[in-house]
DNA sequence: AAGAGGCCCTGATAGC
DNA sequence: TGCTATCAGGGCCTCT
């Protein structure tokens, strides 16, 4: 589901809510997710205190007050939920809160505090949990990711010197998280027709203006994407259940057949599937 | 090292 | 109504 921006939002509910917040006690449903939830995730959660939520590219991290760091991945179809304690709500080990926002199925873990609790849903399970035991555990998880976009190391000169002699598309590097990191499939598309940069062009045949072209748009489109409140194209919600609106910005994400909306551009949105993923474009302006 | 392709999994939707 | 095929915001792994 997820990429950076709504992984902030996420992060930015979720650490309203829960910051200085003590953990009672941990619920595992189900244990199969993108990795096997370590057995020891309760014993290491309870009774730990949430420093604070942080995040990094596509990953929320929770730090403990133990010293540990609890990270979570939303994979393709991972949600967060808050459910507050109200009145007669019946707990029960498979539908046990009315709340409207609770969807019936896949709640494989509840993280559970005074007065609420906050629900991990997950259909397709690709998304996972991670106990890191120290800050060096930390780091060397990340160590081989790319920058994210609002990093000065993501500039002009490391996209440049990184594009040199390959051939894969431009496109294919945007998703590559080892490359830069919180880019994911929709954003690619929207970074790149700003850039007016064609999906399938080789990166060794990117220049360095486009390069300059892809580092600011990277940037305006994500923070754009973060003011509001992340894409809602399927059923993205932050942790209070609200929607967000940058998918009416789209300029090409979902637009097949539509008309292009640059300026005087006569063109027509195109999807084309590259490296194995939808991608939309526009053959007139994007060269 | 770089690139191509497959796989993990469920649910929504389109087409017959 | 009910089948089958295709596609989804991601990332890891293997083979060449």
């Amino acid at each position: 589901m997820p990429e950076l921006p709504e992984v902030e939002i996420v992060r930015q509910s979720l650490n309203k809510k829960i910051k200085q917040k003590r953990v009672e006690k941990v619920l595992v449903r189900n244990r199969n997710l993108r990795f096997k939830i370590p057995l020891n995730l309760q014993r290491l959660l309870k009774n730990q205190k949430i420093l604070k939520v942080d995040r990094f590219s596509k990953y929320l991290i929770f730090f403990l007050s133990n010293g540990r760091y609890l990270l979570l991945h939303l994979g393709m179809s991972g949600t967060v939920h808050i459910v507050d304690r109200n009145k007669k709500q019946i707990f029960t080990n498979t539908s046990f809160y009315n709340s409207p926002n609770l969807p019936k199925k896949h709640n494989h873990v509840e993280i559970i505090f005074k007065g609420f609790r906050v629900v991990y849903n997950d259909p397709r399970r690709f998304g996972f949990f991670q106990i890191l035991d120290n800050f060096d555990q930390l780091k060397k998880k990340f160590a081989r990711l790319g920058p994210e976009p609002f990093q000065s190391k993501f500039n002009t000169k490391y996209i440049y010197s990184f594009f040199q002699e390959k051939e894969k598309n431009v496109k294919n590097f945007l998703i590559d998280q080892n490359f830069v990191s919180g880019i994911g499939n929709i954003y690619a598309s929207e970074i790149l027709f700003l850039s007016k940069i064609n999906p399938n062009r080789k990166a060794k045949f990117i220049g360095i203006k486009d390069c300059k072209n892809i580092v600011f748009n990277s940037k305006k489109v994500l923070s754009d994407a973060i003011q509001k409140g992340g894409s809602t194209i399927r059923n993205f919600k932050n942790i209070n259940g609200i929607e967000g609106g940058y998918q009416k910005n789209f300029n090409v994400y979902q637009r097949e057949g539509l008309k292009c909306k640059k300026l005087k551009c006569s063109g027509t949105i195109i999807k084309k599937n590259i490296s194995n993923r939808s991608t939309f474009f526009c053959d007139v302006c994007q060269k």
